[in-house]
RNA sequence: GGUGGAGUGGCCGAGAGGCGAGGCAACGGACUGCAAAUCCGUGUACACGGGUUCAAAUCCCGUCUCCACCUCCA
């Protein structure tokens, strides 16, 4: 079976026939790096690095762009309320963001092109889309530069919009606009805006629209024609239908395929910064394991509407617990075999059909039930083909605890660990003899005293094991 | 006003005409000194009202509720 997607302009599952055989180009709309990243923003890394690790495993070579927005509306007004320069404030954002790529397991992407490092391209783009008539300086001697809506009849195609339809046409600012819903390619130096933040063009001094960054930067890194362009649902209109009108009406034909995560919800309502009610990544990971908090962003459709709460991320930690406990039951009893297991079949083919990991999911879960069968029986052979199995759906999940992505975060654990577990094998040996003399007030004291301390000691036939209690 | 999406058992969350995804929680059992982990078992779920069909959570009609976008929001 091969990839299928929802093809959101078409809004329909179709099979995924890459422009070039054996490779897939996808661009997936980056952070404007104005603030911390929350959940709903790193929802969106996740989903598409997951689409990544599924192409990659099934053996295509996946270039992966994602831009960073480091000039915009938002962060010159809120570094001038921080008094720090607007790119001070833009870095600092953007190293926030790639710390929560980092935290959460996520593959960088392969290249994440900055907006203003890419002005020439940009320039370049207004200019040929003045040439052919869908692009027009400003009439009110701003210096900015709009794209004529009502010159590409295909625009509201992707949104399914009707431009006579939209709301904005009736209530939106005129500005220097021809229309309403013209929007914004090139945005003339303002009165009272940093110096640093205005490059030169043939329109005067000024600072890129945001649509245009992308298609910009999606064109210098994967070509006129890509295969898949994605990002959140929230983007797809106005944003990806005025990157899509601004790319075809500039003579390219774009992407292929588009894909849109749905949003992170709050007691029912968008996270967001503005709504106040946003769960900053750094935030969760300290009240959460990090690999649960992915689990909780891959395990429902990408597609769906996901609802934020404590104990959906308790529940999470919960189900991998469940993951873990077999991983490390099974680990040192099955044998060691040289090779790359492969996931079973139905998991494949619910990954094959729209990124399905809620079947997936169903699949693991399957298999360590049943490696935990095997476990019991003394069969190691199966509950080696068992892990191995896990193992490898957990990889594509990037939920493999062994995954070098999980290194960094686990690196002080990997020092501590040996001393920790002397420590706690001594305490255990004196546990035992208690036992061993029925003596189950001075055993269990001891087991008191080390859950107090986080740690749980569960007995197996093989003597007792100790882990973090998560 | 326009365009999309959603309402599923105690909870999360799949599915999209027939045989109850999966997980979490709960309860019973096995195992255990007791636990934990694990395994086995236990659920008459599909917003509401009609209709089509041998069969509807799934299709059709109507109703209600909620969400997103139409503002440079992942």
């Amino acid at each position: 079976m091969s990839f299928h997607l929802y093809d959101s302009a078409t809004r329909a599952v179709t099979e995924l026939k890459p422009l070039v055989s054996g490779e897939v180009s996808i661009y997936h709309c980056g952070l404007t790096v104005q603030a911390a990243p929350h959940l709903g923003h790193i929802r969106k890394e996740v989903v598409f690095d997951v689409l990544r690790r599924w192409l990659t495993f099934s053996g295509y070579q996946v270039s992966v762009v994602a831009n960073v927005t480091d000039i915009d509306d938002k962060i010159l007004a809120k570094s001038a309320e921080a008094g720090v320069p607007w790119y001070a404030h833009a870095y600092r954002f953007e190293r926030e963001l790639h710390d929560a790529y980092a935290a959460l397991g996520c593959i960088p992407p392969t290249y994440e092109p900055r907006a203003t490092g890419h002005i020439p391209e940009m320039l370049e783009l207004i200019g040929t889309l003045i040439e052919r008539g869908h692009a027009y300086v400003a009439t009110d001697g701003s210096g900015d530069v709009y794209f004529e809506v009502t010159s590409w009849p295909e625009y509201g195609r992707l949104s399914g919009q009707r431009v006579d339809e939209m709301e904005a046409a009736t209530d939106a600012d005129p500005r220097g606009k021809r229309d309403p819903r013209d929007f914004a390619l090139w945005k003339g130096h303002k009165v009272g805006e940093p110096e640093t933040a205005a490059w030169p063009s043939p329109w005067g001094r000024g600072r890129p629209g945001w649509h245009l960054e992308c298609s910009a930067m999606a064109g210098k890194y994967l070509g006129d024609a890509f295969d898949i362009h994605g990002g959140g649902l929230d983007l797809r209109f106005p944003h990806h239908e005025n990157e899509l009108a601004q790319s075809n009406a500039a003579g390219r034909p774009f992407a292929r395929y588009w894909m849109h995560n749905a949003l992170v919800t709050t007691a029912g309502e968008k996270m967001s910064k503005s709504m106040g009610n946003s769960a900053l990544v750094s935030e969760v990971t300290k009240r959460f394991p990090a690999r649960a908090v992915r689990l909780y962003l891959v395990a429902p459709h990408y597609r769906s509407t996901v609802e934020f709460s404590d104990s959906s991320l308790t529940e999470a930690t919960a189900q991998l617990a469940r993951l873990d406990s077999f991983l490390d039951r099974a680990r040192p009893v099955v044998p060691v075999e040289v090779g790359v297991a492969a996931p079973p079949a139905a998991f494949a083919a619910a990954m094959d059909d729209d990124l399905g990991t809620p079947a997936a999911m169903a699949v693991l879960f399957g298999v360590v039930r049943d490696g935990n069968v095997a476990l019991e029986k003394g069969d190691l052979a199966a509950a080696g083909d068992a892990y191995r199995a896990a193992k490898a759906m957990l990889g594509v999940l990037g939920l493999d605890p062994d995954d070098p992505t999980w290194a960094g975060a686990a690196s002080a654990d990997h020092q501590l660990r040996p001393v920790v577990d002397g420590l706690v094998s001594a305490l255990l040996s004196q546990r035992q003899g208690a036992r061993a003399r029925k003596d189950f007030a001075a055993a269990d004291a001891i087991r008191d005293q080390l859950k107090e301390l986080g740690l749980k000691v569960e007995d197996t036939p093989s003597g007792a094991r100790w882990s973090l209690e998560k």
